[in-house]
DNA sequence: GCGACAG
DNA sequence: ATCTTGTCGC
């Protein structure tokens, strides 16, 4: 598959992207993932309270698994999925926190990134693993952290969100900046790796997808 | 040319 | 991403 034009997309895109300190107070917490079976994608959106963390809605979509995956261009085949979740959605986010990267991208144009544009809407990206940029391994307590870097930028962090596990790769997506990325992960996080509203999302997503096998 | 490469 | 139980280590 040709790169070209979805490379154009997010040069263009790209002069959107806002990093800057989160404006509001977050009473609304959003959690969002996708599976994959060989026919479909199942994306999964979860609204949590926050920062209780206590659930309260929850809503689903569907699409044809079309696109296929190439690393540096995942946002095009999950926002699909992910916009048909969020439109079903009653109560909507003050920030949403998206299984993939943010920023830490090498045109600035990671999942959580395009998501947050296209919503006009704070999101976070919280990756399991590293895509983009360089960085020193945290200490191995959590809530230890060390900088993405591009040349001279900062980009993200690579966060400890559990003593021992491999880091978090987290990275600003859009309004807001790497200090609240730090803050609403760490305020997200229960007893694993992955913050609650992410585990849940995949967790129900994952559920949904076997039923379509 | 070689290695890296979110989900 | 996904196929998958028990098991080693903190």
């Amino acid at each position: 598959m040709k790169t070209d034009k979805l490379r154009r997309d997010q040069l263009r895109l790209r002069k959107k992207v806002c990093v800057k300190k989160l404006k509001h107070k977050v009473n609304y917490i959003a959690g969002a993932d996708v599976a994959v079976t060989s026919d479909y994608l199942i994306g999964c959106i979860g609204i949590f309270l926050f920062p209780s963390l206590e659930l309260i809605e929850q809503k689903n979509g569907r699409a044809r698994n079309n696109i296929p995956y190439i690393p540096g261009f995942l946002s095009f085949r999950e926002i699909p999925v992910l916009m048909k979740c969020y439109k079903k959605l009653k109560n909507k986010p003050d920030l949403i926190l998206v299984d993939g990267q943010g920023i830490a991208h090498p045109r600035r144009l990671g999942l959580a990134t395009h998501l947050g544009i296209i919503l006009n809407k704070p999101t976070i990206g919280c990756a399991k693993s590293h895509l983009f940029g360089d960085y020193e391994m945290p200490d191995d307590s959590k809530g230890s952290y060390a900088l993405i870097k591009d040349r001279q930028e900062t980009i993200g962090l690579v966060l400890r969100t559990k003593d021992s596990v491999r880091p978090l790769f987290v990275s600003p997506g859009h309004l807001v900046d790497a200090e609240d990325c730090h803050k609403y992960v760490m305020l997200s996080l229960t007893k694993y790796r992955i913050p609650e509203p992410i585990r849940f999302a995949h967790k129900t997503a994952g559920e949904k997808a076997r039923q379509y096998v």
